[in-house]
DNA sequence: ATTATAGTTGAATAACTATTCACTTGTCAA
DNA sequence: TTGACAAGTGAATAGTTATTCAACTATAAT
């Protein structure tokens, strides 16, 4: 194993195990993409602004009130987000309305919230016992 | 309307949807758990950790081996993932064995996984009609 | 035409974070 | 007891990124 002599500090305990690993992980690439993407989830205003855009469609300007956040911070979040492939928009007048392009996400957001609520209801239970 | 008139730097458009928005909003609170567990699986060393333990539980050295990194780093990485109650551990010997504390999180990833390859079926099929 | 407003954008700053390095702890084997 | 090695950790560094600021464009209204 050529490989881990050079980066790794140290020796290969379960030869078998790395092994079996290493032929199941995905690609680079994939891992890339993957992170990627829970990356663009995993902040606080672009995560206000997909639930705001579950809602209904929205300009810049009704998200701005709805976050309490300037227009030009939403902007840089809605390009990132547009970037992506998470939102789209169209031009109508001087707006430009927002919606989700994918609704994926969504279902993300939602196993995300079911993961924190269970949490929460195990933090609870525990609580009680003592 | 105080509140956007200190921090917000323009006029509410369309009230009646800035208003149904924020009604239906969670908290704060949840919007930053929420972020935070995104944030958490948004990394490419964490995702892989993740992974591999997906597969079954391994000691800090074969985790480096897979990633073909250092275990200080997988170490590092292994502490943010039990503090937050990703992974759990368990001492044997020299070896600390580490295993997937919530399989929530592998429901996350294959939502995710599953996301990227529409994504990437799409532009497949965009590609072939030009 | 001029003014006002919605939205975008590039650069700068400040805050955050992944990795590295050097060191420490704990356990096993000789 | 000593040496070797797995793992953890604090501090430092380097890279990333969210927000701010100051323009700028485009559209609508007067």
């Amino acid at each position: 194993m050529a490989r881990s002599e050079f980066t790794c500090d140290c020796n290969i305990i379960h030869q078998d195990v790395v092994n079996d690993a290493l032929s199941k992980m995905p690609d680079v690439n994939t891992f890339n993409k993957l992170a990627e993407l829970f990356k663009l989830i995993g902040d606080t205003t672009r995560c206000k602004i997909l639930f705001a855009l579950d809602q209904r469609e929205m300009c810049v300007c009704d998200l701005a009130n709805v976050l309490n956040m300037t227009k030009s911070s939403i902007s840089h979040q809605l390009a990132t987000l547009r970037k992506n492939e998470i939102v789209k928009c169209r031009k109508s007048g001087k707006e430009v309305y927002y919606t989700l392009d994918d609704n994926h996400i969504v279902e993300l957001f939602e196993i995300g919230l079911e993961h924190i609520n269970h949490k929460e209801l195990e933090r609870r239970k525990n609580n009680e016992k003592i």
